[in-house]
DNA sequence: TCATTGCGTGAAAAAATTTCATGGAGTCTG
DNA sequence: CAGACTCCATGAAATTTTTTCACGCAATGA
């Protein structure tokens, strides 16, 4: 009836032991055959009873590694989705790793809690890891990140057109000096919405005048913005990579003197708390983050009905929500 | 040489089937039975293979149970938590709850995960919750919560005297009109800030004029502050129980053409990053988050050396920091 | 009052893990 | 380059643990 180590070791040719061995991390045994053990284990369904404890531990849990929590989108998105997979009787672990973490070396303490998901909202996932969660029966799905290089599933906003959206918005208001402050360049979300914003520009005859480098931070967005708006040329327009970047582009633009939308709009990109502050009034593209981590949870939730090497991606629109400062 | 289930169930004077059930959760078996075997094995210092396989998955791990996390210092902390972990090669597992859900609803999760230690940040610590932590051997630590009916670690900020510091600091600018925008009452943080707070003010011949309820948050500080900036009697000052409510003080008092510190002054409480930004320059008192973690840390580390039921409350001094609102 | 049901229990069967002895691949050493 | 040595993977067997099974006891309901 139910399936035995004797019943896999059988199958797979190999001795009780083994069995029992590909089931015990940190045991010795060559990894080619544990895989096969493994593979053949899945097949008939088996679980040796470590495993099963683990099984139960980690029953409906999810893993989020999660970057850049200085950023308050990501705590919002981590309070999201908690409440979302509370809704369904699931519980959320978190995995807070530094910005420039090597995710690497925490792979096998994240594949060792086997939780039944993993969604990924730091910088980057490495292949490995992602073959690693594939082999182990851990569905894979990234948030707010693109990778084309691997197979998994991914939910974004749709940073493209966001990033088009933020170009023609400024053009509307007649800005032609427009600036642009980026994030981390290695990312998606830094990627697609510089060039999404920089091909509208350019479409409509235009080009961006100068660029910063903000690093996704309030820090270095002030930094960035202090010496473009004091630069010869200066911007009558800057569209930041996020929120923070555009709040600090606000203050440094206050810091000079200037102040938005009078003297140059600013656009940011998020819609975070603080940009809807007395304060700041931000114009910017709203991600839909409920909507999002619905579309994440769902994504978790098939994972009984749809084959794990079956991947979706979703690009879910975002919102120009027209404030004060462009 | 390594204590067997035989041993054990000689030593409980039951059957081995009896110890296998006492460590596999949701099997049948007398609760009481349950537990003197547990602890006749932790005597013995046996585990069950489950068991060791479920000590393996959460070796090193902590589980931080963090509510409003829409209060950013809270990932602050969470931030600073996982990286001080990271460095004394542990990992964090964070159970973010929705502010009003209920704790206990969360214990079994918790338990089944067999954390190595539990550090605690949202509303309260039932004590049904700590007891059944001692029972389990999970050291638990309560962040800036202070609850004095319960047996357990606990680091916090000086609430008390922060907000004496507040009060003396405001009196010293000569403000005498001065209004308190309080959070959840029933938290420790409110009650030690508004306690050390009116105290102060108590001693020095005078009094709260006026009290506000803004429920640790922007939206229901910015109410609160814009009525009583409106009422008869304005406040001169104000000092808020938390940093976002103290920003959301300065936001509604410029929507009424009022600027601090000309026209009043604002103190809050936490020193968040927004705190520091161009457009706020908020005074404040700081939490000494990275010594607070540094104990948390310490008392988790202790665990091997420390017995489990020797309980230590650090109170840590906070800094009043002076920026340009008060 | 008497089934009936459900739960806890130990003995025994079944299953899994660990130990042990062996052999082969790689590596250092003379 | 031979020989000794180490390291690790491996299956058989011993050991340990889990699960099944049958039973007994208490609570529930007709």
């Amino acid at each position: 009836m139910k399936p035995t180590a004797k019943q896999v070791a059988h199958e797979a040719g190999v001795s009780i032991a083994a069995v029992s061995r590909a089931f015990s991390p940190g045991s010795s045994i060559d990894p080619l055959k544990r895989q096969r053990i493994l593979q053949v284990a899945a097949q008939l369904g088996y679980s040796s009873p470590a495993r099963r404890t683990a099984e139960v531990i980690s029953a409906g849990t999810v893993t989020l590694v999660a970057g850049d929590l200085a950023n308050p989108f990501y705590p919002l998105v981590l309070d999201t989705l908690a409440k979302a997979l509370q809704a369904v009787g699931r519980q959320l672990l978190v995995y807070a790793i530094p910005p420039q973490a090597d995710m690497d070396q925490l792979t096998p303490q994240i594949l060792a809690a086997r939780p039944s998901a993993l969604v990924v909202t730091s910088a980057s996932l490495t292949s490995g890891m992602a073959n690693a969660c594939r082999q182990h029966g851990i569905r894979v799905v990234l948030l707010n990140r693109i990778q084309r290089n691997v197979r998994v599933n991914a939910v974004a906003c749709d940073n493209h057109a966001g990033g088009r959206d933020a170009a023609l918005f400024l053009l509307g208001r007649g800005r032609r000096r427009i600036g642009f402050i980026g994030g981390i360049s290695n990312t998606s979300t830094h990627r697609d919405r510089a060039e999404g914003f920089s091909e509208a520009l350019r479409e409509s005859g235009h080009s961006v005048l100068a660029e910063g480098n903000g690093e996704f931070t309030y820090r270095g967005s002030y930094g960035a913005v202090l010496s473009l708006l004091t630069a010869k040329n200066r911007p009558d327009a800057l569209f930041c990579c996020n929120d923070i970047m555009a709040l600090a582009a606000i203050d440094a633009a206050r810091e000079l003197g200037l102040s938005a939308p009078e003297d140059l709009s600013i656009v940011g990109f998020d819609d975070i708390p603080m940009a809807g502050w007395r304060s700041y009034r931000l114009t910017t593209i709203r991600q839909p983050i409920t909507r999002m981590i619905s579309e994440v949870v769902g994504l978790i939730q098939a994972s009984n009905t749809v084959p794990l090497d079956e991947t979706t991606t979703s690009i879910l629109p975002g919102k120009l929500i027209v404030r004060g400062s462009a």
